[in-house]
DNA sequence: CAGACTTTGGAAAACGCTTTCCGGGAGGTT
DNA sequence: AACCTCCCGGAAAGCGTTTTCCAAAGTCTG
């Protein structure tokens, strides 16, 4: 294992000039030593251990993801963004996947905290609980308080700097243009009844149609994920419209109604939420909300990095898109 | 900053024993210390500071790996079964995207190994491109001469453990399976005219048709992603089946049949591989050959973090399903 | 050309932990 | 009772960097 002090001894200089040229520096450092060193570093083959560096320094490079699961495409695409601002910062990025335990995303931030990462960001829909929401908040405070910057992609629960998306709206928009194409008795394919985000986009939904003065809509539980979408979509009839909480449950919903030989937009209108890319081929092609997923992650990370100012909130607003899955009624 | 040092005064006790209870030593503290150092410890808030930890012990618990595309959810899904081990392991994951670059890919090796982290993981073909692959050898050399574990998932030309999908075997049993359903003229539509994974696929299906005296595919390129499916397909004319090298650009020449009013399959059947959990909802379902993503993710890490044996390669081959997207002939 | 800055290189003190030694006390064996 | 072991607690020496001081050597001004 070659040290920095092999490097300086190789090239005759001192450990400081050694450290001040290969690990940028404030300091200028004369032309001659500075080839030698950098010389000295090639030829021995010279990595700098990153720990010892974080140790002395003080601050990493390296920032924490944590998100529910990796192999669902939403999470996925909102990592990508986050994960691209971090390459273009130099830094590294370490991710933990909660695979929807609460009580593993308090346990990542408590090890990303050990890890002195520069920032970490919390990726998805909060759950409506008073005791987690406050022992996450507790676990953020701790690292926060010796300086971690932290953010989150959902709800401004945790008194972070916050990108959420509104869902409300969103749904809510989206309630009035299904309205707008003449339908009327709706049902709403929701993720579990604490989960917020769901709970927001069904409210949302709901309210938008009682505006209208129409029938509120049956509201069908599911887990949040393909198979909710599909058993929840089993449940449903004497509807012309569904509205999935997510394009992934949507997903599941038009698998359900294919199997029961319920045609989709023919039969009953069906429409998902998030705009989720790899989903664009599905035939038919989904109706849905459309959020900057990757805008999303990016943004979260960038104000995490950005100098403190106090927790800010961005919110983001989606915009309605109808495609094949939806039909006009009349 | 609380500190070790200040969870043993608070305790009064030496910072040995503090340590010792703290982070699993070999060594016993007696009941009554230890009681005491995790009460201060709890109280103060006490997080170890992984650098120093690391720097001290000169080991990491942390796991590098290197994909080329997160949002694939090819790469997801073997990212996904890499770190459920990790996660059973205590090990916390780095990951780097290269999004196909790769010089990318040596840079991520070379900062994973001032890391100093565990293992590193290599997921994702290689190219036929001897000087590439050379530097990427030499810096990979570099890490484990100095104590790092690397594994590989794709072509085993590292020098690493590696696990290797039989691509060749994989194309061929679905060439046969293919022709088995009546088919006699092929187009194949590959990824990069210099991506291994691509040419083997290619390769062990025109090998397969050759050997039951059937005309050659005739082989059209495009990215190794739904684009390059996308516009390989929309050269494809007099052929009754197609095969895609992955399932992501079967999507893409679904997507392009669909544009063209081309039916799958009554006017041409299509086939994919890797069988792409994800993609299974989509109409008509696709035909292809199953890896199991995760597991080779999974089963690469253990290779990487099990005792050094020497370099080992497992070959998992890939087993044929046929779904609606291929229909028999005549 | 003297005094006041500005550069540039080096010595050495952190950074926060682990672990090797030491020593003292408890328990076991003749 | 004398001797050996074992156990357990503490002191202190690292681990590989960064960075603060110093000192020496320029570089400017007036």
């Amino acid at each position: 294992m070659v040290t920095l002090e092999d490097v300086a001894r190789h090239a005759g200089v001192s450990l400081a000039t050694a450290s001040r040229v290969l690990n940028g520096s404030t300091r200028q450092v004369g032309a001659s030593l500075r080839a030698k060193v950098e010389l000295a570093a090639a030829q021995l083959g010279y990595r700098t251990n990153v720990a010892a560096q974080t140790l002395a320094r003080g601050a990493s490079n390296v920032i924490g993801l944590v998100v529910h699961d990796l192999t669902d495409p939403y999470f996925a695409a909102i990592a990508d963004g986050a994960m691209r601002v971090a390459e273009n910062q130099g830094l590294m990025v370490m991710i933990g996947t909660t695979h929807r335990d609460p009580q593993r995303e308090i346990a990542y931030v408590s090890t990303l905290n050990a890890q002195r990462v520069r920032a970490v960001l919390l990726v998805g829909s909060r759950i409506a609980d008073e005791q987690l929401t406050r022992q996450l908040r507790e676990e953020l405070d701790r690292y926060r308080e010796t300086g971690g910057r932290a953010a989150c992609v959902g709800q401004d629960l945790l008194g972070v700097d916050a990108v959420v998306p509104d869902n409300r709206l969103g749904a809510a928009a989206l309630a009035r243009a299904l309205a707008g194409l003449g339908h009327r008795s709706f049902a709403v394919l929701a993720g579990p009844e604490r989960l917020i985000a769901s709970m927001d986009r069904v409210a949302g939904f709901a309210a938008a149609l009682e505006e209208l003065g129409l029938p509120a809509p049956r509201v069908l539980h599911g887990s949040f994920d393909r198979e909710g979408g599909y058993s929840a979509a089993t449940q449903v009839s004497g509807v012309t419209c569904v509205f999935a909480v997510t394009d992934v449950m949507a997903v599941g919903a038009l698998a359900a109604f294919r199997d029961r030989g319920i045609r989709v937009p023919e039969d009953v209108s069906v429409a998902g939420f998030d705009d989720i890319s790899t989903l664009r081929d599905l035939v038919p092609s989904l109706s849905t909300v459309r959020l900057p997923l990757a805008e999303m992650g990016a943004r979260a990370l960038e104000m995490a990095l950005a100098p403190d100012e106090g927790a800010r909130a961005q919110v983001v607003t989606g915009e309605v898109i109808l495609r094949e899955s939806t039909r006009a009624l009349g």
